[in-house]
DNA sequence: TGGAAAGCGATAGTATTCCTATCGCAATTG
DNA sequence: CAATTGCGATAGGAATACTATCGCTTTCCA
């Protein structure tokens, strides 16, 4: 048994919906592995049909392209995300604890949790910050807006950016940087796996502390800043 | 005439160095095109061919495949900005003043300028803010990062990380605050076109003086900061 | 309980992408 | 003027990204 949660996606973004089926489950948690492993450019449906012992054609069935399916992977985990930020600040009237959890569960996403056992959290996180920004980059990013495919991200987003406001209503910038500290946390996980000189975290960290630490000096100094900055 | 500036890259990004032909210079200028016009994604040698009055095999010619001729185009947008940076801010003395006009240059980089003629400077600056994550953000990283594939975006970062220096010699996330300006500038001038929901700068102004706006607040708040964060 | 519908494997086939290889002409170079 | 370089032209192969059809099971529900 555990926890069941039940994760409503946007229905333009799958034709069948992954969750109703034995096969669609088993198409979000092993692409979820195989994206993992080889990287979304070499991921192909044909690739993810002989693993999970189907075809090409069924997985067809479910998604219109594999773009659509990370889109629909990366929309499950903002959607979780935000779920999990307002359980976790539930009931706390600080809001500046509020934003410590909040920064605490983005960056903790890379641990893993057993919400749901066909989804490997702590696997999709890596996804997201492997191939995140793959979703909206795109020629189509505008048409795409349009039907609702980043609505998880924005409501996300908004999220955070409300606790923002709490704590310093007349603040200029609450959208960014709430937006920035989400896009910070991928980058700096990132970059301290493969470019670590443009960061200051270090990798060797499994809770990545530094990483949380990082994103706290840096909000917490916006939103306590000189009131007039030259 | 006019200033003549000869960008040199690792020798490992290209087959046969495209600065030093006529076919060379003309697969960068109309590629830069070609990729803003229908995305990375879509672009491909045979378009491109077609486009130039030449063949695919001519284009193989010079790069090993698409993906090469992407870090390419970034390798030289880095590098070109991390040369005005110096160039900006030579001979100036307050570090603060420094900061300012590196953020400056960043942003500006998405106006036209007319440094090298086969090379529209504004067209590839779009390309950066769409494209350039797809550079790194690839199963093969660590083996390209080994190959220097990445070392102008490195060396630009650090020399807005030696500034930031320069401004609080104490500070504990020099690097971090460098790239994540960098990051910020693409993300926010992206979103504001794209996902305005995500960000608080607008999209209307021309010479986006918000985003110069964000980043020089979100960096000064950072360094002037109270010294100790709850 | 029986007939319709849903789900899925199997197969076939097409257009495009991403290359590699070879040939030969024209321009450049030494 | 011989040798090299640059490049257009063509061919072709493996993989990718789909679309379509058939028929077998399982499930649904009347």
């Amino acid at each position: 048994m555990g926890v069941n949660i039940q994760i409503q996606l946007n229905e333009n973004l799958y034709i069948r919906d992954p969750q109703d089926t034995k096969l669609g489950r088993s198409i979000i948690q092993h692409s979820i592995h195989l994206i993992d492993e080889i990287g979304f450019e070499d991921f192909t449906f044909k690739k993810l049909a002989q693993r999970i012992h189907s075809t090409e054609a069924s997985i067809y069935r479910y998604f219109e392209n594999k773009h659509r399916l990370l889109v629909y992977l990366l929309c499950w985990y903002w959607e979780w995300m935000r779920y999990l930020i307002e359980v976790n600040t539930k009931n706390m009237t600080d809001p500046r604890k509020k934003l410590t959890i909040a920064i605490s569960t983005i960056v903790d996403a890379a641990l893993r949790d057993e919400a749901i056992d066909w989804v490997d959290e702590d696997v999709l996180y890596r996804i997201v910050v492997s191939e995140s920004t793959k979703a909206y980059h795109t020629k189509k990013v505008d048409e795409e807006n349009k039907k609702g495919f980043f609505l998880t991200y924005k409501s996300l987003s908004k999220t955070i950016a409300a606790i923002i406001t709490e704590i310093k209503p007349d603040f200029q910038y609450p959208k960014a940087l709430a937006s920035t500290l989400l896009e910070m946390a991928k980058d700096h996980i990132f970059f301290a796996q493969h470019l670590p000189s443009l960061t200051d975290i270090s990798n060797g960290n499994q809770e990545y502390s530094d990483a949380k630490e990082l994103l706290r000096h840096f909000a917490f100094s916006i939103l306590d800043g000189p009131a007039s900055v030259s």
